[in-house]
Formats: structure tokens, sequence, C-alpha cells
DNA sequence: ATATTTTTGATTTACGTACATCAAAACTTC
DNA sequence: GAAGTTTTGATGTACGTAAATCAAAAATAT
């Protein structure tokens, strides 16, 4: 059997109270007697029971997402992956809600921040829009001792206390080695089309591939990026009219959302076996795009792992507890047609 | 507040005694009976506190785990992993002990199998060799009640509960799609290295890649695949050999252990850069050998990941709950030397 | 109707921790 | 050494469930 505080009480020769106090550093306790008692829980190797101390103590974490709106399919997935934990939350004593934001627009967001800010919850989770106002409005969260995550996008220099989202200079550097080593000698330039410049996982992404291309394919062209907003219609109309300028056109990569607009206009063209065309996010418009063959990679983020991960290490820090950042780390899955794995429900 | 048994009680009109003899189907409680009150547990939406009632319980599962024993890296971490769950074992009411059998060899692991049987545990996972008299084994443990997850390489046939490992098959032919589309036109042929034939993740990997070679890249001469029994040495001269009888090799997919013998190889004939290699599992020398650039990517499995799985489906099956199988399925990890995870301690 | 069996109720203890209260003891301080 | 402060002990209740016991009630059989 693993040992007990009453195991502990015994080992150090003090009283169960005073055992309790060092647990749960409560004041009153000579550095002496603290000393001896923490000999003892080494000596014994205790760990207190998790679930006997949370059914004790019953308390219950009330967390808050901020999310942007939009018909963003990856996103929708994320808001369905929190509402997924929602449901589980009686289970976890969690009690989650959820704010919604216009997509791309830091004063909405800081506002959302701010509302957050006025429930005093235990923890936020906050998919960034990299701006000073946001960044003031987390960081105005955090010395208030409210814990803070990032999830997709981060915003770094805002003492947020975590980041649950991919590498995405890593995601970008694949990206463009895979679309360099898939064209191989074939001649063409390359297009970039990103959502927007104002988040930050874009920029990493944007960064990422260029690094690659410039560096160990240098030959190749890339055209200059453009912003699709992360709209689906504005996406086709920005990529069918590149398709016409650029009539060789070798490859895409479509660092943001609005992927439907890409394939209705790769398709459109015809083109959807000449362009390479690597994409973000596992939807089912993309899933069935990449068994057509219109794209040829996708760059997933797990969503639902990211929000699980947002989860525990909100709680994590509302307990004041350390987060194992090795084994919070969010992977980036990349999808061939091979690899995908079977439709859920 | 979520519901208690005492809610449910007050609101059937039962005593408290009568609940939990429903909720732990204990005999002695008329269908009439049993209906008002899993009418009341469905209005109040109850669900078990599964904390409080582990604690009540206290009872602990008492695992298994048989590995091959060698130095292959990968199954070198794979009880790593077992280890490292066995530290975090009190927490989690399990108590798991590892059996060592040697690799590839059908009648030791059958013997092990028995062995752990006879000891009773809930559960055990095993890495299986697809042969009839281990696959007998399993049968007759699942038939005394014990639960079994087939890890990393699957058995099918012996009645196991689940398997905890990757989809082979399409590892295989996402091998296969990679080193198509990176050979492009290049000429030359592509060797496939093979553990043996004997375990099922290595046959299907075989299936797998070359299927796909046949159907899209067809003109490609697919060499005839050399087993090198995971063992370094051997498949350093094996390889060595193939290098040598066709100068003009151009790919080779290592889809078992013993890396370092192929990295050994391919670099002594000078070749790193003409070979477009792909293999299986990220160890510390694999990791080298993609930075590299002898290796152009690597196929994982994450080892963590499975065992913890393992260990989750065992407690749910000694429990005799049900599994959400899509929640435990274990993905193919794609790494180039760009999107390669830190390393860690 | 009585005897017998089955079903139900009432109550208690236990699991390991958290948390609170009150009294007793051990230190300080002057 | 008395008064004050700090530290420690003893004890109890609570969390939600499991599991057991024994008595009471209801159903069934004779």
């Amino acid at each position: 059997m693993r040992p007990t505080v009453h195991d502990i009480a015994a080992e150090a020769g003090v009283s169960l109270a005073t055992v309790d106090r060092v647990l749960n550093n409560r004041p009153g306790v000579r550095s002496v007697t603290r000393d001896k008692v923490e000999r003892a829980i080494a000596t014994l190797g205790y760990v207190r029971d998790v679930a006997a101390a949370n059914l004790a103590k019953g308390r219950s974490y009330s967390l808050i997402f901020i999310l942007p709106a939009g018909e963003n399919s990856f996103m929708r997935g994320l808001e369905a992956e929190v509402r997924a934990a929602m449901a589980h939350s009686p289970a976890e004593r969690t009690e989650i809600a959820i704010l919604s934001v216009p997509a791309f627009d830091a004063r909405a967001l800081a506002d959302a921040v701010a509302e957050a800010h006025r429930r005093r919850p235990a923890g936020v989770a906050v998919v960034a829009v990299d701006a000073p106002e946001v960044t003031q409005a987390v960081k105005r969260l955090r010395e208030d001792g409210i814990a803070v995550v990032t999830l997709v996008s981060d915003l770094p220099g805002s003492m947020r206390d975590h980041f649950a989202g991919v590498d995405n200079i890593a995601a970008g550097r694949t990206a463009g080695n895979l679309m360099g080593r898939f064209l191989g000698d074939r001649p063409g330039p390359v297009a970039v089309v990103a959502g927007s410049m104002l988040v930050r996982d874009h920029r990493e992404r944007l960064e990422g591939f260029q690094g690659v291309m410039r560096q160990c394919f240098e030959t190749r062209l890339l055209l200059p990026v453009v912003e699709g907003q992360d709209d689906a219609a504005l996406v086709e109309k920005l990529v069918g009219a590149l398709i016409e300028r650029h009539p060789d056109l070798a490859g895409i990569y479509s660092l943001g959302a609005g992927n439907r607009g890409l394939v209705a206009a790769v398709e459109k063209a015809g083109r959807e076996m000449k362009i390479c065309a690597i994409a973000h996010e596992l939807t089912p418009h993309s899933r069935a795009a990449l068994l057509s063959g219109t794209i040829d990679v996708l760059l997933n983020q797990d969503a639902g792992h990211e929000v699980r991960s947002a989860i525990r290490v909100l709680k994590a820090k509302a307990d004041g507890l350390a987060v194992i950042e090795a084994q919070e780390r969010i992977r980036i899955d990349i999808f061939l047609k091979d690899n995908l794995p079977i439709e859920q429900a």
C-alpha cells in the first residue's frame, strides 16, 4: 500500500494536523518540524492522492475560452472541442464558458479579454491577435493572478503562462521542405496565400516557409504573399488571379484558412494535377481535396489536443503547479492521402 | 452541483442501499424498482464520481508488459516509457511488471505469455510475434477473463481486446508515396530492408509500401526485400551489399530497426546525398541521421502514447468498460529535419 | 393463513485528504 | 516567572461512493 498522511505523521513523530499544515503550506510550523515532516515524506515516498484531495476540496475551476467567430472550419472545430470539454466538465470539476469575437479584430479581442477579466475566472484561453491593446489586456489579467494560455496563435510579451499550439515556424519550414522536394526540377514559381499578417501564427509559417525555400531551393521563384483573410470567396478570387497571371505556377502554399476557395480556383482552372498544393488544417473540405489529389499535403494541428492541453495547463497554473512543457507540446501532423485517419462521426 | 447517489435515492423514492444495488448491479432488486432507479439516474443526469468510487474501492490493477529484449532502440524506448508509467503507478492505482523475452522468438514469447497467465494479472500488454503458439497462449489468457492488448505489432485471431499501435499498412503507403514523390524522375531502383517477416507490423508496412509503389510509381524498380533482423551489424552488411550491387540505387526504405547499420553503410559508400532513405522510429541515432541528411524522412510511432493508451485500455477492459477506439488511435508521425521535436532529457 | 423467500430500508464503516476548532504545550519577551 | 506569542496536538466533519450487516417489509409458495 502506498503511504498516507497518517504514515507520515507516525514516521515524523508529529500529529496529523501538522502534516496537513506542511502539505498545504499553512502557517504555524517551525522550520525544524517542517524539515522532519519533509524528510518523512521523502523517505516514505509519499505522493498525495489527487483523487481523494479533489474529492475533499470539491473545488471547481472556472475557465473562459475566447475564440474567433466566422465560418473558418478549423475555428469551428476548435469550438466544438471546447464544447465537448464542457460536456465532460462535471467530471473534470471545470466550468467553461465561451466568448466569441470577430476574427482579426484586435480591438474587439481586447474588449473580450477585459470582459473575461470582469468575470474573474481561474483561467482564460485566448486565440490571440498580435496587437498592443491585446497584449496589454492579457497583461492585466496576469497581474490579477488569472492564468492565461494562448491558443493556436501566440502573444509573446504578454506574460501569458503558456502557449497551446504548434511551432509555426517549424510548420512553415516543413511545408517549404516538402514543396521543394515534391517539385524537384519542375519549373515554375510558387505562390503563398496567407490569412492575415496580423496573427502571429501566419507570420511565423511564412517566415519558416520562405526561410527553407531561400536556403535549400534558392532557384525557385517565390511570388509575393497574398492575404485572403481566411475567407473562401476572397481566397478563390486571389488564387484565380495568380493562376491566370502565372500559367506556369508550380506550387501553392496556403498557410491560412479558406481552403474551399483554393480548391475551387485550382479545380476551375483544371490544374489540380499540375500544381503542388500544400495547405493547413484537416477539415471536411480539405480532406476531400487531399483524397481527390487537388491538395497534396495537409499540415494539421489537432484542435482536440490543443483544447485539452490548454485546460490541463490552466488548471495546473490556477493551482500554482508547474507544467511539464514537453508533455504539453502539440505536434504538427503531416497528412498525405495515405495516412489520413478514418473520418469520425 | 452534480447529482449524487443521495439525490437519486430521493428522486426514485428508494433507499441508498437500493441505489447502490442498481449502480453496481448487485442482486436482489425487482425489475420495477430497478427501472425506477434507472429513470431517476437518467432524469437527473447522474454520472458516477470516478474519483470517489476509486477511493472507496481502493482497488488496484495489476498489469504485465511483455517486451522484446535486445538493443533495438525503439524497444528500449518503449521499455523506458513503461518504467515511467510504473513510477506514476501509485497515483494511477496500477501495479506494472515487465517480462523480457528474446526478439522474434515465438516459442519464448508463448512461454512468457503463459508465465504472465500464471501470475493472474488484471491485464497483459504484449509486443506480439505472429505465430500460432503465441495466438493460442493469448487466447487462453482471454478465456480466463484477463484483458489483453497487443502493442506495436498486432495478433489478429487471438481475440485480443485491443491493438495499441499504428496502422502499419498506412505507414508503408505513406513511405511509398513520399519515396515516389521525392525521387521524381530520378532513375534507379529502390530497396526495402525489413527486420523480420515473422512480425506482422513489418509485413504490413511492406504490403503498404509495395502497394503504393506498384500503383502510383509503376515504372520504379523495386528490389526484393532483405531481412536484417533489426540488427545493426547485419543491416549494415546487407545494405552495403545492396549499394555495391546497384550503384544507381535511388532509394532505401528501412521498415524495421537497426538504422545505425543503414546509416553506416550509406555513409561509408559516400552516397548519403544521393540515396533517398526513409526509415522508422525516432531514436538518438536516427535523429542525428535525419539532421545530417543521410535519412530523409522518419516515420515514427510515439512509444509513450502507445504505452499510456495500452494502460488506459487494459484498465477499462478489466472493469468491463467500453473503449472509445477513435480516442485510442495512435497516429503516424512524419518527421523531416524541419519539424523534429526538441530533444528531451 | 402460515411459512418461506425475496426485496428493500436503515445504518455503519471505510477510502485519503482538506479544513476548522479548541486546547495544550512550547517557545519568547520583558 | 508572568504574560504573551507561536507552535503543535487532538478531534471532528466533510467529500461521494462502496460494501457490509441486520431488521423490516413485501412478495410468493404451501
